[in-house]
DNA sequence: TCTGGGGTCCTAGGACCC
DNA sequence: TCTGGGGTCCTAGGACCC
């Protein structure tokens, strides 16, 4: 058996967290740049305001219905789920993360225990800890405990929990899924679907093995061996290393010049960077992209990216600049209006297996001490205190966020204060 | 005025090898 | 008339996830 829990609508619940004024309250939260809601309380879901609607759409709604709106916060977001990922872990042996607010629970060993109220006390326990609400689905697969949260949160909402614990149940959660709403069916195979004639999970799960086979391939095989209780995707209960890590960014503001657009890769390198030693590993190959807004049809559009092969693997932040400098240079046209560009790293590898090039002039090793100190002063001291040169301090392009809360739990200055 | 960011896995086809 | 068999690696593109 496996439990998937999640927090209901999880960056407004953090919002509410510290500011108890908007339960009950519709609250939405805009994505970077605050572009577009990416997660609505249920009282903002009840008046209509739709998954990833840009926020100049829904000006009017927020101000006839007094929603309330926020910037997204990460470093909040990001520390109040290892919170909740902490308290989770206390109830079960093993537990894959499987985004900032999901987790599958490993309940293998737990087989002759009541596992409806054990969800149950996960719920209260996490609820008690932290705040946050959650709701949580089991079943005796990945793909049927997504489903049976999804059930839980329908049918169940008021205890929040829902175990699939026999054929009849399994069968009556599969038989209330749309077939667009399982776990791995996006909108192009739901499409597919629907014109042969599959409505729910239920009619997904009788399929023939080897129409499925020949139109989704093996990923849609195993869906259905997960759909008929047969585990097939694997739980990865130690966060496996990143194959690829990439930062970017729309900007607050079109760029044009190559100064401030050099300032913005510098800094989207240096976190790339810092991502990299986090899991000790190094890169031998950088990528840069940069291009215009297509959404703008007065503006000649210019869209380049560039990869660079590096001679020995790095991931020392002033290394990966002068790279991903010389890339920019290559890439950058004057006279256009940029809106975003990025850094991505590849072809990663565990820093203990590196092959220095022949000729390598860098000490390595002496810069590795020099990063490390660099690492420890930032992350005592706030982000960005110590940094290079080319990564510049004005940050013209930085994001709009026009309605942040305060980092309640990661920032000394900005902890709440109580009237009393 | 204004539309997010960061990932994974799979397949097909081409180049190349013995 | 007739032109092997088996493999690897790489890339681009498509599908999906939160």
């Amino acid at each position: 058996m496996y439990a998937l829990v999640d927090c209901n609508n999880f960056y407004c619940s953090c919002e509410r967290v510290f500011n108890p004024k908007l339960e009950n309250r519709p609250v939405v939260v805009l994505s970077n740049n605050d572009g577009c809601a990416i997660a609505r309380s249920e009282e903002a879901k009840a008046l209509g305001i739709v998954m990833g609607t840009p926020e100049f759409m829904i000006r009017e709604q927020v101000l006839e219905h007094g929603i309330a709106i926020f910037s997204s916060n990460y470093p909040l977001y990001g520390d109040l789920s290892d919170r909740v990922m902490k308290t989770l872990v206390s109830f079960v042996p093993r537990m894959e993360i499987y985004s900032i607010d999901e987790a599958f629970l490993d309940m293998h060993d737990l087989y002759n225990q009541d596992l409806l109220a054990l969800g149950v006390e996960i719920r209260r326990t996490v609820r008690r800890h932290l705040g946050i609400p959650v709701t949580v689905g089991i079943a005796p697969t990945k793909t049927l405990a997504k489903m049976a949260n999804r059930y839980a949160k329908k049918k169940h909402r008021d205890t929040g929990v829902f175990w699939a614990a026999s054929d009849e149940l399994i069968d009556q959660v599969l038989a209330a899924t749309e077939v667009v709403d399982i776990w791995g069916i996006g909108a192009q195979y739901a499409k597919l679907l629907r014109i042969n004639g599959f409505k729910t999970a239920k009619d997904l799960r009788d399929a023939p093995d080897e129409w499925i086979r020949q139109k989704m391939s093996v990923v849609g095989l195993r869906l259905l061996h997960e759909l008929r209780g047969r585990p097939s995707i694997a739980c990865a209960f130690t966060a496996p290393a990143k194959k690829n890590i990439c930062t970017s960014r729309s900007f607050g503001k079109l760029i044009s010049d190559y100064k401030t657009l050099s300032e913005a890769v510098s800094n989207y390198t240096a976190a790339c960077a810092l991502k990299l030693r986090q899991q000790q590993s190094c890169a031998k190959e950088l990528h840069v992209f940069l291009q215009t807004n297509p959404h703008r049809v007065q503006d000649q559009q210019y869209m380049r990216s560039i990869t660079l092969q590096l001679e020995t693997a790095s991931s020392m932040t002033n290394e990966l600049i002068r790279y991903a400098l010389k890339a920019l240079d290559i890439i950058y046209q004057p006279g256009f209006n940029f809106m975003k560009c990025g850094v991505m790293v590849q072809d990663i590898k565990p820093e203990d297996a590196i092959q220095h090039a022949l000729f390598d002039s860098v000490d390595r090793s002496k810069n590795k001490t020099v990063m490390h100190a660099l690492d420890k002063v930032n992350k005592a001291l706030g982000k960005d205190l110590v940094r290079f040169a080319a990564q510049g301090f004005e940050k013209k392009y930085r994001l709009r966020a026009g309605y942040l809360s305060k980092r309640y739990t990661t920032n000394m200055n900005e902890l709440l204060t109580i009237k009393i």
